[in-house]
DNA sequence: TTGTTAAACTTGTCAATACAAGTTGCCCGT
DNA sequence: ACGGGCAACTTGTATTGACAAGTTTAACAA
């Protein structure tokens, strides 16, 4: 992998998902030093400013400290704030079990008349990209989710795999939507269809329902999502 | 107040300070642009990459959104990221309406044995100050909490009144406790005693329950709240 | 051996400049 | 009156250069 000057996402952009990339794969563990800002200046043929506005991303999401007078530390990895995780309720849960099924998706859909979202007029008339995912836990369900993306400037996202890429890496990845906020709403839900089929579990026994509007870099693009949850064995934990 | 060069503060530190405050002061309101870059640049004389420091510290917290092409647009105050709130799910909660009263407390229990939460051997030993309140919207009740204090250098708070002065604010005024961080579980719950009679639903309706673990400023210590929620009628919202 | 010092690293700050890309509004031609 | 296009803004990205300040290491002197 190299950084392509020529490329249509910014050369710090690149960097950033580069050294992220090595970071979650272990290239760099929790407490090693990453190669200096020069070191990296010269490797990728970058100016300085460059390389530290790539480093200053990875600082801002948690992935390094920076010493002055020592380096940046690769920090161990942590859940990104606000962002709910599934943990068992006896102890946490093991990496390997947790397996995803794409339902359906992802296709392009024009917008129902009574979405519980509030969309914009541009939002409204472009239609949204779908995709609706289950996630099993020792091959039982557990959540399901519809992603609901607006469909503006994404060129060739239907054709992409999202069984084994998280939605969040593609979007960073391939259109360098990064998410900077957002909002989510939360209720307890008695179970009806789909819901009832997917998760496999009775009409109207309690499951959790979450609602998410992110926002992003790009200016006025919003994504959302809606989160079914069994939360008999589970629960959704996150940072406040 | 003015940008010195002489500071041993930076120059982009002082400027952030500078825009902060004039922000919360109101000099410029939620949806004003802030003065251009460049405009920075001439008024403080700096530089542009100094200026963009201390634009880019105000955009990480929250402050200003920049928008390319057209400027910095200053943001309205939000709530503290994972603190979720109340709000209708048809428009939102009229601040007039949502009453508070205390069910039991605050007094010194025992902690007990099948207690969820993981207590260290101090928590264990100190008891807690126990608190529970019912919360109602327009006289139904809609969330009833739980909060557990564990009893460590808290002199006086069993005197204290909690009708009408939020937890938060009592630790912060009498005892300079803050809340720092923290961890939210949630699950969906099919409601049993007492929760049944206090929220007034049927047996086994679906109803939120939250468990919260606070850190504070002050070392190892640590307070916990429980709270169940009928969300019917009302969502639980926050920011990511 | 021990303690001090200095050199060679690291990141932090700041300057001056250039061009790209998105937004707005004004002017002008129709 | 209306629409199109250009000009003048805005922020985004990138280059080059310099010095300050903190950390580590190795060489040196006692």
């Amino acid at each position: 992998m190299q950084i392509d000057a020529q490329s249509f996402l910014p050369q710090h952009h690149q960097l950033y998902e580069l050294l992220k990339t090595h970071i979650r794969e272990g290239v760099y563990q929790p407490g090693d030093l990453l190669p200096s800002e020069h070191a990296l200046c010269r490797t990728h043929t970058l100016t300085r400013p460059t390389v530290r506005q790539a480093l200053s991303t990875l600082v801002q999401e948690g992935y390094i400290k920076k010493q002055r007078g020592k380096g940046s530390i690769v920090q161990a990895p942590q859940a990104g704030i606000g962002i709910l995780n599934i943990v068992g309720t006896t102890d946490s849960l093991p990496t390997g079990t947790l397996t995803t099924e794409v339902i359906e998706g992802p296709v392009v859909h024009a917008w129902e008349a009574d979405t519980s979202f509030d969309l914009s007029e541009i939002e409204q008339q472009s239609g949204y990209v779908y995709l609706s995912r289950l996630r099993r836990i020792d091959g039982k369900p557990v959540f399901y989710e519809e992603t609901y993306l607006p469909h503006i400037n994404l060129p060739r996202i239907t054709a992409r795999r999202f069984e084994n890429q998280s939605l969040f890496g593609i979007l960073s990845q391939h259109y360098a939507l990064k998410v900077t906020g957002g909002q989510q709403r939360i209720r307890a839900y008695g179970a009806a269809a789909p819901v009832v089929d997917l998760l496999n579990v009775a009409a109207e026994h309690p499951v959790l329902y979450l609602e998410k509007t992110y926002t992003t870099n790009r200016a006025h693009y919003r994504f959302f999502t809606r989160l079914w949850c069994n939360t008999e064995k589970y629960y959704l934990q996150g940072a406040l």
